[in-house]
RNA sequence: GGGCGGUUAGCUCAGCUGGCUAGAGCGCCUGCCUUACAAGCAGGAGGUCGCCUGUUCGAGUCAGGCACCGCCCACCA
């Protein structure tokens, strides 16, 4: 780490960087602390487990950021910090890529056979789990990876089945004959959260059915093929037309069976003809007056998506064909009597694409509104914080609404049903049946059952481990907003049922990063952008900051801008480091030494920027922390601090010890401050300041809060005045026409500035020492004005006019101000320090007048 | 159909419990290769805060309505 080399890296090169700092990190097992102590010492995250076979997208990216800053900080807060690990087995989407690859090598699941399928994927599992594994630490992030789990680790299975099994026993899981929504695609039953709607244009058909006495009543479908499962015709009870048919007997058409007319309040009289057919096996809402009404439920749509043995000739065929075979018999006994285009939505499987076919099928199912009760009063009572607040509200609204769940999964790759059947018994149990003749339900698990146990299965419950004991309940989850549901939601209810305790402290509910023409990031619109390659081109703290700038408590286009902006950061305060490093006395220490105004000054705003920080991070508010990181290391600590700091680290003949030793001190902390946002730069900086290699990684480093008697108002004050004018007269020079290089004879009259005259004239580039001349112009500052002298070479003119348009815009404003005043409703109501402030602010307006 | 959120500079976004002469980054314009950084520095232009009503001494900020945009939930054939 020599001189000669820090002085010639004048940029960070983040791509030869971080990989060596990413491999001290991992060297360090600094990620993966030994447990000790309880849940209430440490602290610890679970991570959402990413699909096993996936990669790193967007959302990842945002947040294993957001997740990062968290863990950094907290353990550089002393804590025993453990970010906990792990892939998810993901059934169908793990299962259907397989499959893809199986088929493009000329074969498929059903030819190898369970087995050896199952085989596959473990076998694809060794190839490509690895790759999100490293995608993460290309991030930075601090993940313990030497612990990693799988929802198919034998460990993790025995939970999942001890959790099954237990419930079984609870009657909160169960088997029934209930309508599902089966998904064709994968040829499973999938959850109703795993359906999305779909519009589509269908054909509403008008079809007159035949009611006992002569009579007719025609009913409105777009899915005439179920007219063969129909068991009913239903109309509201309140529906004149329809009165004297109710209880009177239909004939359905083509199977000629004889149906009752009946009425149900859920129909609607308005819609179509105000007569609804009612197929049982084949609709939900039929489904549900089938069972208020008694009514048989029938099947002729197989698993298949074909038309089943039950309907004669249309057996075999697919339901979509059977339609046009079906609309074309009623037509021919002259039933239609009407058809009509129709737009509406229907369900279709969020994985496969295809539409759900909801059937009548043999499945298991979770009762949840006991598991929900417990999970609701915990975010009632705050023991679960949900940010940001709308949120909660979603949620409350969903678990008090909860319906039973579909656990059951038609796939091969999963966790099989720890259930068993022989004849008539079916055994239920985490060991196999003793005897002969027993075989294994075939079906899975969704994956979801066992991802609601991860914050536990994770840390080898159901065996109190000094892990689980150390981790559990983990801190906080932070999490995209799709999976609220889907996975939040069960793992408080899980948490609650078998640790009795929370989960985690908080949910983080983070943006939806959208592409940046406000379309959602994805693959098949070719929106996505893929955070691997912008951690490529602009390193991974860049990508780390724009992420977290970005974010909000809303969704947010990604703004490629913020990433750049982000590298500009890393290289500033690599530079800036560059700076302190090259320019101190050799073999000074970092130290608190400050001599100067502006050395009280900057540790006192060091000590804000920690406060911001630990506000910003305790309210989840990652874009504030970020930005406001960007304006402490640019707007004080390079634009100023700095800059005022330059003559004296120059100046060859002076003491520069305690200098040295103070501005070592405040890079220390403001790369303390930096780390959790951007680790690469802030751990490169930090291996080159003295004494570091024997204080370690700068990741582990235990750090101090902020030290409130470093906080000084009267220096912030006087700095910031000086500031201001500086700014005022910089301005000014450059409105009037001056070389930047030129200085000009001067004389200040103004209060406050006995410390900061001299870095004011050389910010400026004033002359102050050119004696007592008449003033050829002046340019107002914070209490009082300079007074440019004779001498200087600016254009008159344009001072003139500069002036002139200032007084007016003072003016202005004091027009405004006693506006106000005069106003005797604001004198009388408005709060008394709000009025004193307005007096204040026409005060120091009309004292600028004066000096301008 | 219900619920939630958004609409502020050319772009992406900040503006907490009402007191703002409305900010930032990028972009744009002007001037500077000033011995940490030209991936830099200094200065500047640019907004009737979606629209309408109201509450208030005072509204980008609160309330009601409207208009778009987005998301979530939901079994209308």
């Amino acid at each position: 780490m020599s001189h000669d080399e820090l002085e010639s890296r004048k940029r960070f090169e983040p791509a030869e960087i971080e990989p060596r700092i990413s491999q001290r990190w991992l060297d360090s097992g600094l990620f993966s602390p030994e447990p000790a102590g309880t849940a209430a010492d440490n602290y610890s995250i679970a991570v959402p487990p990413p699909n096993v076979t996936g990669s790193l997208h967007m959302g990842h990216a945002l947040n294993g950021a957001i997740q990062d800053v968290l863990i950094r900080y907290h353990r550089m807060r002393g804590l025993r910090t453990r970010w906990i690990f792990g892939t998810d087995h993901a059934g169908i989407a793990t299962q259907t890529k397989v499959e893809q690859a199986l088929a493009a090598d000329g074969t498929s699941k059903e030819e190898l056979g369970r087995e050896d399928f199952v085989a596959r994927v473990w076998e694809w599992r060794r190839e490509h789990g690895s790759t999100i594994r490293r995608q993460f630490e290309r991030l930075g992030a601090s993940l313990d990876y030497r612990d990693e789990r799988f929802t198919l680790d034998d460990a993790y299975v025995a939970a999942v089945l001890r959790v099954f099994v237990a419930l079984h026993e609870k009657g909160l899981i169960y088997r029934d004959r209930y309508l599902v929504n089966w998904d064709p695609g994968s040829r499973s039953a999938i959850s109703d959260l795993e359906v999305v709607q779909q519009e589509v244009d269908d054909v509403l058909y008008h079809v007159r059915y035949d009611v006992e006495g002569g009579r007719s009543v025609v009913v409105a479908t777009v899915r005439p093929e179920t007219i063969l499962a129909d068991t009913a015709v239903a109309v509201h009870p309140d529906d004149e037309r329809y009165r004297e048919l109710v209880g009177a007997t239909a004939t359905i058409p083509l199977v000629e069976r004889r149906a009752p007319v009946i009425a149900d309040a859920y129909v609607q009289p308005e819609f179509g003809t105000g007569a609804l057919k009612i197929t049982p096996g084949h609709d939900p809402n039929d489904f549900d007056i089938g069972r208020r009404h008694g009514l048989e439920e029938i099947s002729v749509i197989g698993e298949d998506g074909r038309m089943n043995e039950a309907t004669g000739d249309f057996a075999g065929l697919p339901a979509l064909e059977a339609r046009e075979r079906v609309v074309a018999a009623l037509e021919a006994e002259g039933r239609i009597v009407a058809r009509e285009p129709y737009r509406h939505e229907v369900p279709v499987s969020h994985r496969s694409g295809e539409r759900i076919e909801p059937l009548i099928s043999l499945q298991w199912f979770m009762a949840m509104d006991r598991l929900a009760e417990p999970a609701i009063a915990a975010v009632r009572d705050g023991r679960v914080r949900i940010h940001p607040e709308p949120q909660r509200k979603v949620y409350l609204e969903w678990m008090e609404n909860i319906r039973p769940w579909c656990i059951s999964r038609q796939l091969w790759w999963g966790h099989q049903l720890p259930v068993w059947y022989r004849g008539e018994e079916t055994h239920v149990g985490t060991e196999p049946p003793e005897g002969d003749g027993w075989t294994r339900d075939p079906d899975v698990l969704d994956t979801w059952f066992s991802s609601a146990l991860w914050p536990f299965a994770t840390l080898g419950w159901p065996h109190m481990t000094p892990a689980l004991r150390a981790f559990y309940p983990t801190d906080v989850l932070s999490t995209a907003r799709d999976i609220l549901f889907l996975w939040v939601a069960r793992m408080i209810m899980m948490g609650l049922e078998f640790l009795g305790q929370v989960p985690f402290h908080d949910v983080y509910v983070h943006s939806v990063i959208q592409a940046p023409d406000g379309r959602r990031m994805s693959k098949s619109l070719g929106t996505g952008i893929d955070p691997v390659d912008e951690i490529e081109r602009h390193g991974a703290d860049a990508v780390r900051f724009g992420l977290l700038a970005m974010s909000s408590g809303q969704d947010v286009r990604y703004s490629a801008n913020k990433i750049e902006q982000g590298q500009q950061l890393a290289n500033k305060l690599w530079n800036a480091s560059r700076f302190a490093l090259l320019g101190v006395a050799e073999g000074v220490e970092p130290a608190p030494r400050p001599e100067t105004l502006e050395d009280r000054w900057i540790l006192s705003r060091v000590q804000r920027a920690k406060r911001m920080m630990a506000d910003c991070i305790a309210e989840f508010d990652f874009s504030h922390a970020a930005l406001g990181l960007y304006d402490f290391v640019y707007g004080e600590l390079c634009d100023w601090y700095l800059e005022m700091v330059k003559p004296r680290l120059y100046d060859e003949g002076a003491d520069r010890e305690a200098l040295s030793a103070h501005l070592l001190f405040v890079l220390t902390e403001t790369l303390e401050l930096a780390h959790p946002v951007i680790p690469f730069v802030t751990e490169e900086i930090w291996s080159y300041l003295p004494g570091a290699p024997e204080r370690g990684l700068l990741a582990g480093r235990a750090v101090e809060g902020l030290e409130p008697t470093w906080i000084d108002d009267d220096a912030e004050e006087r700095v910031g005045r000086a500031i201001e004018a500086v700014r005022a007269l910089r301005g000014w020079r450059d409105g009037v026409g001056l070389q930047p290089g030129q200085a000009v004879p001067a004389r200040l009259s103004a209060e406050g500035y006995d410390e900061m005259r001299e870095q004011v004239a050389r910010f400026a580039r004033l002359d102050l020492d050119a004696g007592d001349a008449e003033p050829v112009a002046s340019v107002p500052i914070p209490g009082g004005a300079v007074e440019i002298l004779p001498g200087g070479a600016f254009d008159p003119g344009a001072a003139d006019a500069r002036r002139e348009r200032r007084r007016a815009e003072i003016e202005a404003e004091i027009a405004r101000s006693e506006g106000k005043l005069a106003n005797q409703g604001f004198v009388a109501k408005a709060p008394e320090p709000v009025v004193d402030a307005e007096r204040a602010k026409l005060a120091r307006l009309r004292s600028e007048l004066d000096a301008a």
